[in-house]
Parts: structure tokens; C-alpha cells; sequence
DNA sequence: GACCAGGCTAACT
DNA sequence: AGTTAGCATGGT
């Protein structure tokens, strides 16, 4: 059972404006390291601190000005239903922090981005964009999910540009392994019709991923194909399915080799992860990643 | 050219 | 059960 101490009362006032909603009073939100970590791929920086991006079938447009934060194309009861949950603005940072902050890399990696947030983000597009990211890099990730969407999203309009939503599994139903190539997934191309397949007659049961065994959890989704316990670890994580998990890519390998051990396998780090970082070690795994490709 | 990128599958010992 | 080649594609 994964324990959810760490979500408590909001610490973030919303208020509904004239043509947006304002946000004040939250801490521990940073948009860039939020969105250009890697976990998500359909963010697109405008400026420094305005994004537009396409999330649960929406199009959000977001801007930092000063200590608030605008979200166009949205009103305070979709605010409050759609985008909390999606920012995690129910999750209590300061306490994530400082039970993560008693690990000295941790307290670098946290102090290098304080503002980078965990989404929580739809189960089935985290799903493929994860089997995409495999031995793939993030610039290629974003592009092949932009033809993805393209081929196979539905319209939505936004300040007059057509925008696309990532497809439903349903949307992809008809997509074959050509079709995928010609999207440029290379190999992985077959895992997606495959998986596909799989899902349109046989749905993941996500109540289950969240309450059942973290090793459950992963052999449930490494049933698919394309999936192997990073992906799983991905997409459990980044669909905020639960936190426990610790994705160990490349990246997490080289920073966690040189702070332990050189000889440290992929168990060896993740069974460290589950000791140290327990039920925040997906949060702690963020901090990592993303500071690990800013200073290796 | 070689090597790398948020690895996985399948085919070996 | 553990190890490893092969895999598409594009960038450096």
C-alpha cells in the first residue's frame, strides 16, 4: 500500500479573473525545470516564462509574472478539477523537501531546481510517450509525438491556431508498425501496434498499479510490449500512478555510480532508492535527472 | 565514421 | 538466471 502522508491541504490560493485564473501563494513551482525535465513532451516555451502547451484533452497557455501565475484557456472550476491535480498543487513540497534534503546529493539536486514539480499526467499518453522514449533522446521523443498527435489528435482551437490533442488509445487504434515508422519511432514502432492492440481489448487497471506491490506494478505493465521496468517506472511515475517507484536511466546511473559505487548495478540502485528515498523516491529520481544533466 | 540518446526483445550461454 | 547483439533514427 502506498502511503499518501505527504498530500495535505492546498497551499495555493486560486482566484478567477477576467479572461484567466490566477495563482498565488505557491511554492515550489518553477516552470521551466518543470516542464523540460523529461517527463513530459508537449510543453513549448514561448518566452522564458510563458508556456503553451496541450494536456487532458486541453489547451493551457501558463505565465509567470513576478510571484503569480496566469492560466489562460481555463476557469476556476476546471482549475480546480483539471489543472491542481495535473501540477500536483496537492502534494506538500515542503515536506517532500526536507525528508529528501537529509541526503546531501539530494540537497544539491533540489537546491540546483527548488521549483521542479511532479505532473501527474494522463496514464495512456504517458504510457506511449515512455515506450517512444527507449534508447531515444528527448528532442527526438518530443518530435515523434508531435506526429503522432498530428496524424491521429483531434482539433482544438485555441487564440485561433489549431492545436492537437494526444490521441486516445482508440484514436491509435487503426495506426500500424508503417504508420508508426513513418513517424520516425524506428524500432519501437512495432511495440506500439502491439501494445495498442493489447490495450484496446485489455485495459490497465489503474486503481490496481497504485495499490498493489511496486514489483507488481512493474510486471503488470512490463506485460506490454516495449516495456521493461524503466519504462514501467516512468510510466508509473509520471502519471503520479505513485511515487515510490525510481525510473534508472542513463543518467541516473552515471550520477548514482559516482556518488555510491562504480560497480553498482541497476538493482543495486534501485533497492538504495527504495531504503533511503522510500515513498518519495520517484520525487528524489526527478531532482536527480534533472541535475545529473546539468552538471555530468 | 563512431558514439550517444530517459532500453527493450530475443537469443543466446 | 544472467549476459549480450541488434534494433531505427538523428544529432554531435
Amino acid at each position: 500500500m502506498v502511503r499518501n502522508d505527504y498530500l495535505k491541504e492546498a497551499t495555493y490560493t486560486a482566484r478567477q479573473e477576467e479572461n484567466c485564473v490566477k495563482l498565488y501563494n505557491v511554492r515550489h513551482f518553477d516552470l521551466p525545470s518543470t516542464f523540460e525535465n523529461g517527463q513530459c513532451f508537449r510543453w513549448e516555451r514561448m518566452d522564458s516564462d510563458r508556456y503553451i502547451g496541450v494536456a487532458k484533452g486541453k489547451v493551457l497557455e501558463v505565465k509567470k509574472d513576478g510571484d503569480l501565475y496566469l492560466f489562460y484557456n481555463t476557469n476556476l472550476q476546471e482549475f480546480e478539477k483539471v489543472w491542481v491535480p495535473y501540477f500536483t498543487l496537492d502534494i506538500d513540497y515542503d515536506k517532500v523537501i526536507k525528508v529528501l534534503s537529509k541526503d546531501p546529493l539530494l540537497e544539491k539536486a533540489i537546491a540546483f531546481a527548488p521549483g521542479l514539480r511532479l505532473l501527474r499526467q494522463d496514464f495512456h499518453e504517458t504510457l506511449i510517450s515512455f515506450i517512444l522514449s527507449s534508447n531515444n533522446n528527448i528532442q527526438r521523443i518530443k518530435k515523434i509525438i508531435g506526429n503522432l498527435c498530428q496524424a491521429a489528435g483531434k482539433d482544438i482551437r485555441y487564440n485561433g491556431k489549431i492545436y492537437k490533442t494526444f490521441p486516445s488509445i482508440r484514436d491509435m487504434k487503426h495506426l500500424t508498425c508503417r504508420d508508426f515508422l513513418d513517424m520516425g519511432a524506428g524500432y519501437r514502432s512495432k511495440y506500439l501496434e502491439h501494445t495498442i492492440q493489447r490495450l484496446c481489448c485489455e485495459d490497465i487497471d489503474a486503481s490496481f498499479l497504485r495499490t498493489c506491490s511496486l514489483d507488481q506494478a512493474r510486471k503488470t505493465l512490463q506485460q506490454y510490449m516495449g516495456i521493461g521496468v524503466k519504462v514501467a517506472d516512468c510510466i508509473l511515475l509520471y502519471s503520479g500512478t505513485r511515487y515510490d517507484c525510481f525510473p534508472a536511466d542513463v543518467w541516473i546511473k552515471k550520477i548514482m555510480r559516482s556518488y555510491l559505487d562504480d560497480r553498482f548495478s541497476v538493482d543495486d540502485i534501485l533497492e538504495y532508492a527504495s531504503s533511503v528515498f522510500g515513498p518519495y523516491a520517484g520525487i528524489a529520481q526527478q531532482y536527480l535527472f534533472h541535475y545529473a544533466r546539468f552538471h555530468l
